[in-house]
DNA sequence: GCGTCGCTAGGACAAATGTCCTAATCTCGC
DNA sequence: GCGAGATTAGGACATTTGTCCTAGCGACGC
């Protein structure tokens, strides 16, 4: 196994610790251990536990622009993508639950930590709120496509939230139906 | 100064601390410091910090039945009453851009940590439930006035997380008129 | 006045943390 | 087969952490 793959072994580990116990409760001796590698080879690797912080925000930024660009090239309707959006909530509800939605709990924990990064961290934020805010233009939502936009990051972050407090599933479920509920009254509006 | 009064700075400083940088976060060292207290003392009131939080947690659910308690003396509409709740991100928008919801985000660490007290924290959740449970039945939502209650709570914590994410105010004071909108459109279906 | 006891100060303790160094090992072009 | 550079192991280091002990202070009943 060559270093790059090494490296990249640490920022897989260090990104599933992160979003399962922290940033700050994640320690050097808790990823190298689950790499199985010494604490001396992880410092060749990354100088400061920051450094780790930047690779792991830098990879979920590109996994997640990966995913929105998947939905955009699978076409279909702006009304239908932004219900992918919100089916993630169903997809990784036993994550959700258990963890949080993993963009949102790292930045309320940077937040606290006042932490340099959170400006990076947040940046995944928004581009999903770029993602939907261009989905609703293409509804003809011009005017209020943004504050739509964050509409539903909104509603999908209090899911998150209390699922996570209350291991519920069946209010995710709810919620999720009562958000494409309300998506579907905005394409056809009533009045 | 008396004990008890020792006792209640304590728990006063470690309920900001807790808030403003997180439960893991805050030590000691940092509690004892802002009461000006050496840490020989704080050991006097308290063995383990996992004790002063249960005493934060139990301070935060008393002034919140306190202050919910005051709302339903107050009287008024049911629905007037709910418009207290939200209007909650309005007061307190300076802190929940810094710091977050205190609720949400305690919650959220707790469970990370898989700290034993997760339960007692999402009581507080639990209060805010039941109380505007029965609001929304006083409005006669008696089917769904607990899918109600959990949807204002999440709509709430979502408006939270993103306005610390992005400190952005304006956008708290447009997701409130919305939920308020959306409350008298409750009140007096159209359908 | 004195002794009791609630309260406080200061420091000891092992464990864990992020950081850093050095020496050994591996890889691969030549 | 060899040597240079990339990679790894293992441990040292100061600091901070939660926890705990002991000695002293202060008020207050008698």
């Amino acid at each position: 196994m060559t270093g790059k793959a090494t490296r990249d072994q640490i920022v897989d580990a260090a990104d599933d610790l992160f979003y399962r116990q922290g940033y700050e409760a994640t320690s050097f001796a808790d990823i190298a251990g689950a790499v199985r590698i010494s604490r001396g080879n992880f410092y060749y690797h990354f100088k400061t536990k920051d450094e780790i912080l930047d690779a792991v925000i830098a990879r979920r930024m590109a996994s997640t622009r990966e995913m929105l660009d998947q939905w955009e090239q699978d076409g279909g309707h702006p009304a239908g993508r932004i219900r992918c959006f919100i089916r993630i909530l169903i997809a990784n509800k036993t994550q959700i639950m258990l963890h949080g939605c993993p963009v949102g709990t790292l930045c309320a924990e940077l937040a606290k930590l006042e932490h340099a990064a959170l400006g990076k961290a947040s940046e995944i934020f928004t581009l999903f709120r770029d993602w939907l805010r261009r989905q609703f233009e293409a509804l003809g939502r011009k005017a209020d496509a943004d504050a739509l936009a964050m509409h539903v990051l909104a509603r999908s972050q209090g899911v998150s939230t209390l699922a996570n407090a209350f291991h519920d599933e069946s209010f995710i479920r709810h919620e999720v139906d009562e958000l494409c509920t309300w998506l579907d009254g905005l394409a056809s509006p009533a009045s």
